[in-house]
DNA sequence: ATGAAAGCGCTAACAA
DNA sequence: TTGTTAGCGCTTTCAT
C-alpha cells in the first residue's frame, strides 16, 4: 500500500465559520490574546474542539517569523553521542527545561553529515535558536549557524567572541583540584590522560593539571590524549606504561577514559590505588560501575543542560540573558585514589 | 544583550531579480526541474551562490504541503533512552539512512510530556511521517499520530492493524532458541526474566520461552518482569532467589537486565554458569563488558533502524512498501551459559 | 523553456 | 472587542 489518505485537517477558516467569528478572533484565542469576549472565546473553543483543530505550523511560522523550535546540535558521531553518559545528562537537562516551554527540540547529531544539512536547516529559518553541545576546533559550520540564529554553547566556545553565550563547568579549577588531591595524598609522579586538545574542556582540565603541579613545585608527568573515549583512555594508558617510569597517580580527564585506563592497569597486574592512583572527571554512572569505584570530580551536567536551555529561552524571549554561567565542580572520593 | 540582528536572508524574489528570471525559474532550479535552459540555470546558480540563498522552509512547506522532516518518536524517558544500548543502535541505523536522504529527523523523547506536545506537533503538519521506536500498551497517543501521517513501527505494534507498517525482530523464535540452548546444555529448572508485558517484545520472547519448554516437556520455571532495565533485572533476580527452589538456568530477555541479574548472583556468591547459567538477548556492548561475558541472542538493531527508515522513505515517495519486515536473531555463545 | 497569477494557512497592523 | 486587509516566501497550474 501507499500513503493512507486522512481527511484534510481543519483550517482556521473553518473554525472561524463554525464559531461564527472571523479568522482574527480564532487566531487571538489560539494565541491567548486577552481581548476576546467570553462568548466568542467559548464559541471558538468549542469549534476547535469539535473540528479537532491544530494550527498549521508552516503557515504560522511563515506569518509570524517564529518557529518555536530549537536545534540541538551535537558535532559528534552517534557512537560517541550514545556512548558517553555526559551527553545523556546534558541532553536530559536541556530536554527537561524545553519540555516545560512551548518549544520543541530538533536534534542534530551532526558529524555524520559534515554539518551541511544541519547548517542549511538552521539557515532556512526552521528554528529560532540553537544549542551547541560539544564542539571542536574543526567544527567551522557552527559559525554559520551562529550567524543565522542565537546560539548557546555548552562549554567555552572554541573561538570565543564578545557576544557568545555559554554555560561551562570550571574545568580549570576542576583539573587543579583533582591534581591537588593526588598531590595531597602524597603522590609525586603524576601523569594525566587528557581530552582532545581541540576541545576547550580538554585544554582547560590539562591547564589545571599544569597549574597544580607548578604550584607544588612538582615536575610534569606523562601527558597522553585519550580523546574522551574509553578506548582512547585505554590506549593512552598503554602508551604511558610502555614509556616506562611508571607514574604513581594519574589524573584522567573523564570517567569514560578512566574506565579504559583501569582495564589496562588490571590487565598489567597493577593495583589501583596501591600501585597507581586514579582520579576521574564527570562522576557519571560509570564512576560507580567500575572496579575500584572512581574517585572523581563531579560536574553538574544535567544542571548545565537546564541552564543552557534557560539562557536560550531568555534570549528568544528578547530578554537580557546572563552571557556566561560557570558551574562549579566538586571532589567525590571513592576507592581509586 | 538580546537577540543579535542578522541581515534578513535572501528571498527567492531577490534571487530571481539578480538572475534576471522569474520566481518560477528559480524555483525550478532549486527543485531540480529539467526544463530549464543552461543559460538560466547558470544565472540562477550563481545568483544563489552570490546571495547565499537558502529557501525558507516554512514557505516551501506551506506551498508544497511537504516538510521533508520525519519524527522519531521514543515513548520512553531520557534515562531509558540513553541507558539502553538498544536505542543507540536502532537510532544510529535510522539516522544513517535518513542522513543519506534529504529528510531531517526530529527526535521526540516523548514520555516526558505524556505525548501531547508530540502529537500536536505531528498533527500540525510539521513532519511528513513518523518512526515509532518502542511503544507500550499505554501509549495511546501513537494512534492519533498514525491517523495524521504514515508511521513505521519498530517492533510489532501493540494493537496491530491491517495497514500497519513495521520492522520487527523474530522475538518468538529468539526466545525459543535461547531457551532451547539452555535445555540442550542439560538444564531442567529454567526461569526467565521478562520485559514488560505491555510491550510486544516482552510478550513474544516470553512466548518463545513457553514454547521451548512445552516442546521439551519441561515445567515452567519462575517468571519475573525486569522491565528491560538493569535495576529491574536485579530486582527480578532477587525475587527469584528469595522464592527458593533455585533455577539452574535463566533466560533473561535483555542484556541490560542480565547485567543486573549477574550482579545479584555475584553478591549471593553464586557462580555463573556453574551454579546458574544465564543467557541474554540483544548482543549489545554490555554483553562483553560484564563478567562473565554473556551468551546471548544477537538482534540486528542497527539494520532494523535502517530498514525502518527505508520503509518510511518508500511510503513517503508514494511507492509501495513491504508492509512487514522480520529480522532474524542469532545465538552468540560466550561464557555465561 | 518561461512567466503570470493564484494560492498554501496563518499573523498582524489597522480600522471600526 | 472585532473584522478587514495585507502579506509571510514559496510552489504550482496554466498560458505562452
Amino acid at each position: 500500500m501507499t500513503i493512507e489518505s486522512t481527511p484534510a485537517p481543519a483550517t482556521i477558516e473553518e473554525v472561524a465559520a463554525a464559531a461564527g467569528v472571523s479568522r482574527s478572533t480564532v487566531s487571538r484565542v489560539v494565541n491567548g490574546s486577552t481581548s476576546v469576549s467570553p462568548a466568542a472565546l467559548d464559541a471558538v473553543r468549542s469549534a476547535i474542539e469539535r473540528l479537532n483543530y491544530v494550527p498549521n505550523r508552516a503557515a504560522r511560522s511563515l506569518a509570524s517569523r517564529q518557529t518555536h523550535a530549537i536545534a540541538l546540535v551535537v558535532p559528534e558521531d552517534t557512537t560517541r553521542f550514545f556512548g558517553d553518559p555526559f551527553f545523556a545528562a546534558i541532553v536530559s537537562g536541556i530536554n527537561a527545561r524545553i519540555s516545560r516551554s512551548d518549544y520543541v527540540l530538533n536534534l542534530f547529531i551532526a558529524s555524520d553529515d559534515a554539518g551541511d544539512k544541519t547548517t542549511s536547516y538552521v539557515r532556512s529559518g526552521a528554528v529560532d535558536g540553537a544549542i551547541v553541545v560539544s564542539h571542536h576546533t574543526s567544527d567551522t559550520f557552527i559559525e554559520r549557524i551562529a550567524a543565522a540564529v542565537p546560539v548557546v554553547y555548552g562549554g567555552r566556545p572554541v573561538r570565543e567572541r564578545e557576544r557568545d553565550h555559554y554555560v561551562d563547568v570550571d574545568n580549570l579549577a576542576g583539573g587543579r583540584a583533582a591534581t591537588q588531591y593526588l598531590i595531597d595524598r602524597g603522590h609525586r609522579r603524576i601523569a594525566t590522560i587528557t581530552g582532545p586538545r581541540t576541545m576547550p574542556a580538554g585544554v582547560d582540565r590539562l591547564e589545571g593539571y599544569h597549574e597544580a603541579l607548578a604550584a607544588a613545585g612538582l615536575p610534569e608527568g606523562a601527558v597522553e590524549d585519550g580523546g574522551f573515549t574509553a578506548d582512547g583512555g585505554a590506549a593512552a594508558m598503554r602508551r604511558i606504561l610502555a614509556a616506562g617510569d611508571r607514574p604513581d597517580a594519574i589524573f584522567v580527564a573523564s570517567d569514560l577514559m578512566a574506565r579504559g585506563a583501569l582495564s589496562v592497569l588490571a590487565a598489567a597486574g597493577l593495583r589501583v590505588p596501591e600501585d597507581v592512583a586514579i582520579i576521574g572527571f564527570d562522576d557519571s554512572p560509570v564512576a560507580t560501575s567500575v572496579f575500584p569505584s572512581l574517585t572523581t570530580m563531579r560536574q553538574p551536567s544535567f544542571a548545565q543542560g537546564e541552564r543552557m536551555a534557560d539562557m536560550l529561552l531568555e534570549l528568544l524571549a528578547g530578554r537580557d540573558a546572563e552571557r556566561i554561567t560557570i558551574l562549579e565542580t566538586e571532589l567525590v572520593v571513592r576507592d581509586s585514589a
